[in-house]
Order: C-alpha cells, then sequence, then structure tokens
RNA sequence: GGGCGGUUAGCUCAGUCGGCCAGAGCGCCUCCCUUACACGGAGGAGGCCACAGGUUCAAGUCCUGUACCGCCCA
C-alpha cells in the first residue's frame, strides 16, 4: 500500500496545466475514447442506443485560429462530453474549409512576393501551390485545436476538397442541375474587380464612405438643338442647348452606360420631360427620359440616371421598359471600349476625369458632401462593382420554402429562439444564389459544353464525348463553386452521403446540433438547411445553437492590427492560465447569441479555481487511506449533519446542472457547479471534516467517504467546462472511489433521491448563520483570528441540533470548547456581545473589549432593517396579497414574517439588557 | 428606412414559468502567510436594476413609449 506522502508525489504544489494537457490528450486519443467505437467496445454506448452527433463548422485553411473558434470548439466539446458522459455513442467530427476565394488570395500574395501571378504559372500549378499551403495550415490549425482539448474523432477529419467530398459537390450539383434549381444565365452581379470573380450578395459588405453627390445635366434634344455639334472636350459640346434635366449620381463613371435618365411619374419639377430624348454626354448617345415608379422624388434632384448594367435598382427600371444594359467595365475595373473617350482607364481614374470633362463643358452643377455606404469584397476589401456577367445561380425560392416550413413544423429549433424570426426574414427576402467564381482554388463546376451541337450538360463523372451527339470536343466550365456551397454538404458529405448506405450517414444524420456564431447564420447554417432538405429530405441538425462574438475587456472588436492583438490569440492565453481556464471563461461568461467582452481578469479567476480543486484535491488525498472508504460501506448512522448536508447539496447541484444543460443554459450550469465546489464544498464542508481528520480518536472513514464521493461526482460534473484538470485529478483519485478508466468516459452524475435531506439542508442553514455571526462580531472587535472565546448560547428550540454540533460551531467559529455552553436559555453572562440568528442568541464575553454604545448601535441598526422589513410584510398580508396571491407564497410570507418577528423580539430583549449594563 | 440586442456595484458580467433583503468575479477597506490553497481564508463597504408610463396582490423580469450604445437587413 502506498503511503499518504507517496500518493501527494504526484501532485504538485499548485496545478500546471501545461504538466497535464498534452499528455491526458495523447492518452484520451490513444485510448480511442474520441471514437464512437470505442465507447461501444467499453460498453459505454451501444449501436441500438441513442447516439449523438455534432460537426465542427470546418475553419478556413487560410491562417490561425482566433477567439471565435475557440469559443466554438469550448461550447461544441462541453455538448460532446456531457453527451459521452450521458451514454450517448458519441461523434464529433472535424475538419476544415478549402475557403475559395480567402485561400486563393492569400496564396495570390505569397506568389507576389516572388514577382508572381497566378497566370505566370497555370491553373495546375496554382492548384498544387495551393494544396501546400492547406497542408501546412491544416496541420497547424489541428495542433490548436488539439491544444484547446476538444474530444474530436481525428480519423474522420474531412476537408472540402477532400475526393469523396468533392464527389458529394457533384452529386449534389448534378441533382439541382436537372431538377432545374441551377441555372446559367447573364445578371447583374457582385464583381469584385481585384478577385477578378463574382461574390454572392451575402459576401459584399457595406461599409461607410465619405464622398461627393454631383450634380450634373444632360442637354435634352427639340427644336432649337439637334444634338452636339462640337466634339466633347472642345468646351462647345453643348453650345446651343436649351433645357437640360439635371440629376445628382454619387458614380460618374457608370455614365457611359446609361440608357435612360428616369423621373418619377407624378413629379411635376420633371414630368413634362417624360417622352423626350436627351443626348448622353462623352458618347452622344441619345436616351430617352421616362417616368418609373421606382425614382425617389426627394432623392437629389428627382430625375436619376439610369445604369441598367451597373445597378441593382437601375437593373430593374431596365427590366420594366427594355432598356440596353450597357457595361462599360472589364473584369479588372478598366472602362472598356464602351466607354468612349476614357476606354483604357481605371474607374477611378475614369471618375476624376469624366467630372472634369462636364465641368468643362458647362455640365457640372455643383458639388456636394456626401456620406453613404459603398459595398466592398468580403474578402479583399475592394470596392465592389455590379456588373452583368453570365454566372450560375441557385435557384433559392423554392428550397427556402422547405426551410422555412421545417422551421415552423419545429424540426429544426434556433436557440436562442430570437434568430428565428432573423432566419424567416432572410429566407422570405432570399434572392438567387450566386454559386460561380472565377477562381482556380476549388470544385470546378460539373458542366459541359459540346461544341459541336451547343449540347450544355452536368455530370457527375468527367464525361468523354458529349451526351447528346457523342461529338469528342466538348469542354468543362472554367469556374469553381462558391465555398459555401461545399461547406452546405458539410452535415451528410462528412458522414459518406450520397451513399446511402454509408454506415456514419445511417447513424450520425441528421446531426443533432449546428454550434457556430449567429454571424453566418446565413452564409452557412441557411445555406445547409436548405441544401440538405433538397438532397436529403431531412433536416440537417435537430437545433442550432448561436454563440456571441468575442470582443476584449472595453466591447472593441479584437482585430489583428490592434497594438495589443496578441493578448487574445488563444495559444496566449492557454500558455497563461491553461486551456481549462480559456474554456471555463468562454462557456460562462456569456448567454446565447449575445456577444462577449472577455476580461482577463476573468480567466484568471478560472484559473484560480482550476487551482482551487486542485488544492482540495490535494488536501483529501493527503488526510485519506490510499483505500478510503466508500460511501455504500459506510455506516449511516455515521452520518453527521455536514456529511447529509453536502451530499444533499450534491444532489441540488446535479439536478439544476443537468436540467441547466439540457436546457443549453450552459453558463448558468457552469457557474452552479463552480459555487458548489468552492463556497459549499471547500469553504464549509472540507473545512467541517478537519474536526474529524485531524482528531485520530475520532471516525475518519465516514467523513473520508463522503469527501471523495463529493470531489469525485462533482468532478464529473465540472468534466465538460474543465476537462484537463479534472481527468488530472480523477486519476490520482484511488480506484476505490471511480468507477472506470478515465473520466471522459465516466458517467454522468445521476440524482440520488436518498441523499436528498432537507432537514440537514435547514439546520446547517441556521449552524453557518450562527458561526457567521460569530464570525462578524469577532471580525468588529478585531479579535484575533486564531484565538478561542467563550460563548453562551441560548438555543431555544434548536438546542438539541447545536449541541449535536457543538464541535462544529466551536471549530468555525472558534470558540473554546471549555467555555460554551449550549441550552435552552441562558442567562447572559456580563460584558457581552450578542448575536442573534433567528431566535438564537449567542452571547460572546469579551471582557473589557465590549463597547456598549457600539453595541447598542449595531442592535438598533439591526432592529430597524427588521422593523421596517416586518411592516412592510404585515402590510402585505393585511391587503391583497392574502387573497390573491397563491397558498404556497403567502404560506411562505407568514413563517418569514414570524421567524422575523422572533428575531426582532431577541434584539429588543437584547437591547433592554444592554441598559443594565 | 425596417428589425434585433444591450443599458443591473468602480470594472467585466449572471439573474429563462414575475414571488425572501438583487447576485458573482475582480477592484476597494479591515484582519490573517491557521499543517489544501496568498492562484488563499475571515469579515466589510458599495446598486432609484438607463428613463417615463402601464399591467399585477407583487416588476430587474411582462406591456407601451423615450434616450444612448451596438449589430443585422434594405
Amino acid at each position: 500500500m502506498r503511503s499518504k506522502e507517496e500518493m501527494m508525489i504526484d501532485l504538485s504544489k499548485t496545478y500546471q496545466p501545461e504538466e497535464h494537457e498534452e499528455p491526458l490528450y495523447r492518452w484520451w486519443e490513444e485510448q480511442g475514447y474520441f471514437k464512437p467505437e470505442t465507447l461501444v467496445e467499453l460498453g459505454l454506448a451501444s449501436r441500438e442506443g441513442p447516439r449523438f452527433c455534432i460537426t465542427m463548422p470546418p475553419p478556413n485553411v487560410t491562417g490561425i485560429l482566433h477567439l471565435g473558434h475557440a469559443i466554438t470548439a469550448a461550447v461544441e466539446d462541453l455538448i460532446t462530453r456531457y453527451h459521452r458522459m450521458r451514454g450517448y455513442e458519441t461523434l464529433y467530427l472535424p475538419g476544415s474549409d478549402h475557403a475559395g476565394i480567402a485561400t486563393q488570395n492569400v496564396v495570390e500574395r505569397e506568389l507576389a512576393k516572388e514577382g508572381l501571378t497566378r497566370h505566370d504559372i497555370g491553373r495546375q500549378d496554382f492548384v498544387a501551390r495551393a494544396w501546400a499551403w492547406k497542408e501546412e495550415t491544416q496541420a497547424r490549425i489541428t495542433a490548436q485545436h488539439r491544444k484547446l482539448g476538444i474530444s474530436c474523432d481525428w480519423e474522420r477529419e474531412r476537408f472540402t476538397l477532400d475526393g469523396q467530398l468533392s464527389h458529394a459537390v457533384r452529386v449534389a450539383f448534378v441533382t439541382l442541375f436537372n431538377r432545374d434549381l441551377i441555372y446559367r444565365g447573364p445578371y447583374l452581379v457582385n464583381w469584385c474587380p481585384r478577385c477578378e470573380s463574382a461574390i454572392s450578395d451575402l459576401e459584399v459588405e457595406p461599409e461607410e464612405h465619405d464622398s461627393y453627390l454631383w450634380h450634373i445635366r444632360y442637354p435634352i434634344v427639340d427644336e432649337s438643338w439637334e444634338g452636339p455639334a462640337h466634339p466633347w472636350g472642345s468646351g462647345r459640346w453643348a453650345e446651343g442647348a436649351t433645357t437640360f434635366i439635371q440629376m445628382a449620381t454619387t458614380r460618374p463613371e457608370t455614365i457611359l452606360g446609361d440608357t435612360a435618365v428616369a423621373i418619377h411619374p407624378e413629379d411635376d419639377r420633371w414630368n413634362h420631360l417624360a417622352g423626350e430624348t436627351a443626348v448622353l454626354p462623352a458618347v452622344n448617345r441619345p436616351i430617352a427620359v421616362i417616368a418609373d415608379e421606382a425614382v425617389r422624388p426627394e432623392f437629389g434632384t428627382g430625375a436619376v440616371k439610369v445604369t441598367p448594367a451597373h445597378d441593382p435598382t437601375d437593373y430593374e427600371i431596365g427590366m420594366r421598359h427594355g432598356l440596353d444594359r450597357i457595361n462599360v467595365l472589364t473584369e479588372a475595373g478598366e472602362m472598356n471600349d464602351n466607354a468612349g473617350p476614357y476606354a483604357g482607364l481605371d474607374r477611378t481614374a475614369a471618375r476624376e476625369q469624366i467630372v472634369a470633362g462636364f465641368e468643362s463643358e458647362g455640365l457640372l452643377v455643383k458639388v456636394e458632401d456626401y456620406h453613404h455606404a459603398v459595398g466592398h469584397c468580403q474578402r479583399c476589401n475592394t470596392v465592389v462593382e455590379p456588373l452583368i456577367s453570365t454566372q450560375w445561380f441557385v435557384r433559392v425560392k423554392p428550397l427556402a420554402k422547405l426551410a422555412m416550413e421545417a422551421v415552423e413544423r419545429g424540426e429544426m429549433r434556433i436557440v436562442p429562439a430570437r434568430f428565428e424570426k432573423v432566419f424567416f426574414h432572410w429566407m422570405e427576402n432570399i434572392r438567387d444564389w450566386c454559386i460561380s467564381r472565377q477562381l482556380w482554388w476549388g470544385h470546378r463546376i460539373p458542366v459541359w459544353t459540346c461544341e459541336t451541337c451547343n449540347h450544355v450538360w452536368s455530370a457527375v463523372e468527367d464525361p468523354r464525348v458529349c451526351t447528346a451527339c457523342g461529338g469528342h470536343v466538348i469542354h468543362q466550365d472554367e469556374d469553381v463553386l462558391d465555398t459555401w456551397f461545399s461547406s452546405g454538404l458539410w452535415p451528410f458529405s462528412t458522414l459518406g452521403w450520397p451513399d446511402d448506405t454509408a454506415s456514419d450517414l445511417e447513424r450520425f444524420f441528421p446531426n443533432d446540433v449546428r454550434e457556430t456564431g449567429y454571424d453566418i447564420l446565413f452564409f452557412w447554417v441557411a445555406r445547409e438547411t436548405m441544401l440538405s432538405l433538397a438532397l436529403t429530405g431531412q433536416v440537417p441538425y435537430h437545433t442550432v445553437y448561436l454563440h456571441g462574438l468575442i470582443r476584449n475587456e472595453h466591447g472593441e472588436k479584437i482585430s489583428k492590427s490592434m497594438p495589443d492583438a496578441w493578448k487574445y490569440d488563444p495559444l496566449y492565453i492557454i500558455e497563461e492560465y491553461g486551456t481549462d481556464a480559456l474554456r471555463y471563461t468562454l462557456t460562462t461568461s456569456s448567454t446565447p447569441g449575445n456577444d462577449m467582452n472577455l476580461d482577463p481578469r476573468r480567466l484568471e479567476g478560472a484559473r484560480n479555481f482550476a487551482n482551487k480543486i486542485w488544492q482540495a484535491t490535494r488536501f483529501i488525498l493527503m488526510n485519506l487511506e490510499a483505500t478510503p472508504s466508500v460511501l455504500a460501506a459506510i455506516d449511516w448512522q455515521e452520518l453527521q449533519l455536514p456529511d447529509r448536508w453536502i451530499l444533499s447539496r450534491l444532489q441540488r447541484v446535479t439536478q439544476s446542472a443537468t436540467r441547466l444543460i439540457e436546457e443549453f443554459q450552459y453558463g448558468e450550469a457552469g457557474r452552479q457547479i463552480r459555487d458548489f465546489v468552492w463556497d459549499e464544498f471547500c469553504d464549509w464542508y472540507i473545512e467541517a471534516t478537519k474536526i474529524r481528520l485531524y482528531d485520530d480518536d475520532t471516525d475518519q472513514a465516514t467523513p473520508g467517504a463522503v469527501l471523495m464521493a463529493v470531489l469525485e461526482q462533482a468532478m464529473r460534473l465540472l468534466h465538460p467546462f474543465m476537462p484537463f484538470v479534472t481527468e488530472a485529478i480523477w486519476q490520482a483519485l484511488p480506484q476505490s472511489a471511480r468507477a472506470g478508466e478515465a473520466l471522459i468516459v465516466a458517467s454522468w452524475p445521476e440524482v440520488e433521491a436518498r441523499w436528498v435531506d432537507q432537514t440537514a439542508e435547514d439546520e446547517m442553514d441556521v449552524v453557518m448563520a450562527l458561526i457567521g455571526g460569530i464570525r462578524a462580531v469577532r471580525s468588529e472587535y478585531n479579535v484575533e483570528a486564531g484565538k478561542r472565546v467563550a460563548a453562551t448560547i441560548a438555543a431555544g428550540d434548536l438546542a438539541a441540533i447545536l449541541d449535536d454540533n457543538r464541535d462544529l460551531l466551536t471549530f468555525l467559529a472558534r470558540l473554546d470548547p471549555h467555555q460554551t455552553q449550549i441550552a435552552a436559555t441562558s442567562v447572559p453572562p456580563p460584558q457581552s456581545a450578542p448575536v442573534v440568528v433567528g431566535e438564537v442568541v449567542a452571547y460572546l464575553p469579551l471582557a473589557g473589549m465590549v463597547d456598549v454604545a457600539a453595541e447598542r448601535a449595531r442592535l438598533e441598526k439591526e432592529l430597524d432593517g427588521l422593523a421596517a422589513r416586518i411592516a412592510a410584510s404585515e402590510a402585505r398580508l393585511a391587503g391583497p396579497f392574502a387573497e390573491k396571491a397563491p397558498e404556497n407564497i403567502v404560506q411562505q410570507e407568514r413563517e418569514r414574517l414570524s421567524e422575523m418577528r422572533r428575531e426582532a423580539a431577541q434584539i429588543s430583549e437584547q437591547l433592554a439588557q444592554l441598559a443594565h449594563l
């Protein structure tokens, strides 16, 4: 048998996270605990029993993990560990996303350092470079996830460009294509001139901008003026024109694509010009003045230029009036040949020169400062240009309908529920999803065109000949798919779809929870839901849990450019405070859907908590036999009040924490467990057991068994929040105290009704209140902390209970056991300070120290407060409260009142006695 | 313009069927390095729960409005 000292060798003086985290993680992984198969082999779960699956939102392979990933991992792993312990066959599936545009941009930047562009090295080499980059970053991300301690099955790790997942993308595309849910057409899309690709509506981020509103005018053709007789730039271009239509624009460079001027039909300032013809400056294009309801008369002058090829609203107007769509921009954002004299200029230079041209021709009326939002590319922050382009789209309206119906039917719910409204609003106003990207990194669109017969078709396997005419000259679409198209298949593509017989798909689909930040509700959750319903007929998961965004302690968004950004790097935080501290802080510092200001002080508190339970463990192991008694074996008659109390409290916290976790209230659950462990177990129970543990003549088996049982169960409750320290402690416990080989696969605690003991809780409350009162008076009189003082306690009906617990009282209140009297009634000793708790009074004879005036003041203050509350309570009970409030509430109030009256009577009596001193 | 969230102690935050005197951590004040822990222990001070109405026996909690901060959508 090992000695106590030997057992303690394992436990360092303070908890050192770095000594435990890596070895424990490696051991868990080697034991296969992250794999559902292992759980079945160990008999902890069964193939027939319940299963739980969560797929990790795949991080982009562009860089490193930040706190957003950390909270995602912490919450998901909490949920995972909880279900694993509850006996579910649990799978937490990890992976990463190829992140099309983002990764391509990064790799292009790398190339640029070598003075190369992707066109220099060609598509094949470029893709090879991107793969190399991916291997590097993915390894880094995986290492970071391991440091976070997440219990995901790395053997099932997936990547969106994996062969099987790419196959799933093809099948998904072909299926939707053949169902006419995917089409190609020339539409106004958002174009990023830097990425030289179309992007979807969601990838455009409006950004506030200081700019100008240019007021310009176009001449109208009439009897006196037939059109310009002089060239643009001569200063005489508009010579002779008498009628002008004046309008305001924020984008003069698009003027050259104008095909109309529009006014509101009821705008009396302009409607006499409806039907007239204006001449577009610079290019001399005759354009019509049209009337359209979409024009806002209050904006600018009430007349607007219409550029259907470069503005969404104008596009709509153009559709209604059959206007030409003239594109004036190249894919790189330069003016094309349609721009006449300005062809070849960059769009910003073109703007300046066009404005200058207008000025010299007398067509610029004025320039106003103007503040407005301009769309920027989410990935490279370049100003996006709306332009007409032929792209592939998903017809999302019917899919959105399915998604909304699923939520309405309750098949899928969103936590917190208010996001369901956001979800519906977006779904109701959804526009077709542009899914083609002019990139090289991604899933190439599986559509082929036959040169011979122009047949266009989509196929899962690369075809060799045209399916229509058998022609051999066919070519595949050059573009790739939006990243989110493949991410949208994640809940099932990772499990083996489209192979319906894949065992993982059968077992783990639909997933149970999608846990992610609310900022990607539309990007991802909405698309997963639509694609899942369209392709599998099922919701992808039954619950969407959305966490908030993480900011610094001042509420500022954490960005790489902040000078102290390093302070918010998860790896730095882990080094400084430990993984458990980070995870506990992330899971308990906010409520779902709300942003969190991460305060380093909270991390410190969490680190201290980890050390606290470590110290409690050291104490227990130090004071117990190597093979302590187990709860089931001890004589229940030996249980004392604190034993019964802590066991009862343990049941309460177990029940409450379990309920809270089931209701997705992780923060509250974690806080309650902490409060139990620190405030009740450490501060009261462990202290109470010292009486017996330090006395070799008393029964040590009973407190030992209780200490061990409570500690062990508390570690199980806390494990999902702080996996490492709890496992380290659990492993240090003697085998007899724990069932199983590892805490990660131990069972979640059940509430044992037989340990619930309301009487013990009530009695302990009195004892603790009395001790607290005595301590307060000691403190008030600056009694030395260790000094034993005498006490005479008049306990009324509670005399027997207090007498049974006199050791507890004298020990924790530092009373002198030989000078402590407990009786129903007592004669107050002279020169004593009374401590009143309910009907109990403890007299502390502090000879020579008691300040009568101060005591009077203290008691009078107490009495005043009590009297006010008694009056309020009496008034309440005398009013309509007594009839209208529920009986139990009224009863409770009556008891409270009589309790307060008893205490008030006691205080009055003590005051009266003080008067005699 | 439409929608949503926040406003609780000096700071960061809890408070999810309305019901004891509104809580925690940190900070602050007093005492204590007592053989688990100073990453600690004991005691204490500190709040018109943004503001104004309303519903109710009872409101931090429900309803209406206002202000400020923030986010999303157009």
